[in-house]
DNA sequence: AAAAAACGGTAACCCCAGTTACCAAAAGCA
DNA sequence: TGCTTTTGGTAACTGGGGTTACCGTTTTTT
């Protein structure tokens, strides 16, 4: 059980390049805490005190945010490897700028924000190689951002949905694919409203482009739907 | 005149800490070029092959994204020691993921990517705190896009408008205050079209909660303001 | 200084998507 | 296994904001 986290966290981009007993000793140094959710618990909450760095060890969690009249958005979703509260923890603002929710029971390991940009005298080869890490981790996550900010610019249900799609198609490489959000989920994260998606679904569905039951999708039309995402 | 430049480079994030001597040091290392645009003329491109990171020595430039429709949005504005193509040329993701554009007649320094995150013999000290200065860039322009997306989020016109006023006043610090972006350029930051804002605008003044001539704005009921604003 | 372009306010029209409500199917849970 | 909750499809209604068009004002350009 502890090795099968072991394998998770080699697989995290912060100890990237690292193994074994590198990650063991920079762990040690770097104190972390591992908790433990049920369904739908909540993790972590927009504007409350950081608690540090998250790396999601099993289950799955979303990263959410909400404005005051309770619309609310999904910005991303992480598995196993998975990290969340990095912005906040690297830039030293110690404030959680998302909710995170658990999908499913989950464990996650926090890592205290300020031993990780600090220095330190015990792991300093290790170390040395993480900061590296952080750079990457941090731009990468900007570039998820941006990615993130051009789907919010779509302004048709039409345009959202097909390039939604077409994202899925090509991250899993077939026509025939499981959904990875449910359908309030990904309501949630275009920004739009459940029945309105399911409806535009339903329009595509009967225009031929698509077919579809619960989460699983068939694209019919590839090139309509190109066409269709702009 | 060069001094003016350097002045202005004196005050860019990348080199902070840094001075005079140091900064010259680094810049003959780094082989900066320098480039005049007219107005309204086209620095980068989204998609092009990226030039280089991108400060801005005089002038003003608009960040802007578009896409295949038409319909563009603006992402920021960017005066005299600002920069753009950060995380491109950080993330080694060798690509303009922006549109920039001068929106006045101005001078930008451009410099070589790998140079910058690359290690480099002559200026090694100023180089240290070059990587410690683009982390903290890095940071901060990924909570730059996260505001970005809080505004998108924003459902109603309202909102938006509400919203971005409210933050004008608290950069500004007054409540009558001139507005930095062009209607139009307002339209495209808020991902609105231009007669919609024009339109909603005016209902904010005659429900008496702003006043405005053109650029000019002020605020007459702040705390309604603040309510309508979520 | 005159001509051209950009800027910005306003009005009419209409459609897209939000809201609400309801129900059937699937999934949790005891 | 049966009960409860969640999930998701669908329909009717409504309104907010996009679109288009027009025009006066301001700014740029030559």
């Amino acid at each position: 059980m502890f090795n099968k986290s072991m394998k998770t966290l080699l697989t995290c981009e912060l100890f990237k390049g690292m193994n074994s007993a590198e990650l063991i000793s920079v762990l040690t140094c770097l104190n972390p805490k591992v908790y433990s959710y049920k369904r739908s618990e909540l993790v972590a909450m927009e504007g409350d005190q950081l608690t540090g760095l998250g790396i999601v060890l099993a289950g799955d969690v979303v990263i959410t945010r909400e404005n005051a009249v309770g619309s609310r958005i999904i910005i991303a979703t992480n598995g196993p490897g998975g990290m969340f509260g990095e912005i906040a923890a690297f830039a030293g603002n110690y404030i959680w700028s998302d909710t995170i929710i658990a999908r499913e029971a989950c464990k996650v390991m926090f890592l205290p924000g300020e031993k990780i940009v600090g220095s330190c005298e015990n792991a300093c080869v290790s170390h040395k190689l993480m900061i590296a890490n952080i750079l990457k981790i941090i731009s990468l996550k900007a570039l998820m951002l941006n990615k993130k900010i051009d789907y919010l610019v779509i302004k048709s249900m039409r345009g959202k949905v097909c390039a939604y799609l077409l994202e899925q198609f090509k991250k899993q490489g077939k026509q025939t694919f499981v959904m990875p959000l449910k359908r309030n989920e990904l309501a949630d994260f275009l920004n739009v409203s459940r029945p309105s998606l399911s409806r535009e679904m339903g329009k595509l569905r009967d225009e031929g482009v698509i077919e579809f039951h619960r989460a699983s999708i068939k694209i019919k039309d590839l090139n309509t739907l190109k066409t269709l995402a702009e």
